[in-house]
DNA sequence: ACGCCAGTCAACACCATGTCGAGTGGAATC
DNA sequence: GATTCCACTCGACATGGTGTTGACTGGCGT
């Protein structure tokens, strides 16, 4: 049903049809004024109408920029999980340095970029019960924080400092996705949820205990 | 603007209107046909006006017995989570016979539970973001697991068999989040995922190690 | 001086939600 | 056995959002 997009050989850019020219700042007009909406009230509340009006223009003409509301989102999601990538770094890599210290700057890191954007972050969660296109972002996304976390805990395991113990991989899927929907509910404020200050701390636990079995995992090689 | 509901003094029975009478088979045709679309289409893709053809009657009549779609949810949502709890059961209150054993019963009952009303489940995660009402149910029912939970991590800490740590209710918030999102995965099937048959051995494993910081927990008091 | 095309929007078609008001039929009451 | 009442029903309408069409504009290259 939906029309081949990116006709010409341009790059997948999600928003705008491929040749640019002027109207370049109408497209970050939109953005900027989804995520100024975003700040005030959900997505599901903000209409096209609202963010052609707040970018300036009409209704229709929003279409040019972009196919959809969702699509505006998106564009906002692949800036912050660039975002968090970039954050993210190498910090895995020397994680035998301090391995302690090296899983908290991860963690705290990704809170800290999440924390930065977190109204589009709560609006992605909530629409990617409905948009089948953020589902699948936010999957790859999520696939390629399990795999280095997976290749991390067999890192620590070929180091003989974590346990043997589940899969590898079924541990990195658990740990990530209590990170996401604890933050989740930390971000949102509804239900049960830790407080801000002490979220980074707390999972750092769960994901210490779970990898090591304990809180002080070795700093250098004991087996 | 929505207007006071349940009139007169009845229980908030969230379907219909209070003084029930024939039109009571309407109302449970209304739910079968819910939960039957909801095995083949999303939420999002099932109409008003298709739950009312399904059980029989026109849109407005569908309005007599529900005040909107995400009511017959709402609804839904109620059995299973009633059946949760009854499912649970005072498992968490003979924790010290068996710790392993009666955590891994615990977090299967849910599974069963969940797994068995998969349909439902997905369809409230996915509106949750939408609609307030289900996330408030949400959080009710979250916080009382969350209660329960952190009760028993106090009551392992004071026999002794788990040690001091986290603030048990955090950890509590940490490991019910953790399950809520890993489920969800598994039953949704989209992004990383632990398959169905290990995904209860998996969640056992982090609660564990968290709790007890070893997947064997001492049977008998040790202190 | 002319054609092209990125950019623009009024007007329209569509669809889902929710409401209003006019029914209808069966049980209780007179 | 007529009457009233009310649970229950739906046709028709109002509303509000989405996506599309087709015509228009203005700058830029030829």
């Amino acid at each position: 049903m939906t029309p081949a997009r990116t006709p010409t050989g341009t790059a997948p850019t999600r928003g705008r049809r491929p040749g640019r020219s002027t109207g370049d700042d109408r497209e970050v007009a939109i953005l900027a004024t989804a995520e100024r909406l975003l700040r005030q009230r959900p997505f599901g509340d903000i209409s096209i109408d609202d963010l052609a009006r707040g970018a300036g223009i009409s209704r229709p003409t929003f279409y040019f920029y972009f196919p959809s509301k969702d699509a505006v989102l998106l564009t906002l999601l692949d800036r912050v999980t660039e975002e968090a990538n970039t954050a993210a770094g190498d910090v895995l890599v020397r994680l035998a340095e301090d391995p302690r210290a090296r899983w908290r700057e991860l963690i705290a890191r990704f809170h800290a970029t999440f924390g930065g954007h977190r109204d589009v972050v709560l609006a992605c969660a909530q629409v990617r019960g409905t948009n089948a296109e953020v589902r699948r972002l936010w999957a790859e996304v999520l696939e390629r924080w399990v795999r280095a976390v997976e290749a991390a805990i067999e890192g620590e395991r070929a180091r003989g400092a974590a346990p043997d113990g589940l899969p590898a991989r079924d541990l990195a899927i658990a740990l990530n996705s209590m990170n996401e929907r604890v933050w989740y509910a930390t971000f949102a404020g509804d239900g049960p949820a830790v407080a801000e200050r002490d979220v980074v701390d707390v999972l750092l636990d769960v994901w210490l205990t779970a990898i090591y079995r304990t809180t002080t995992p070795p700093v250098s090689p004991s087996a």
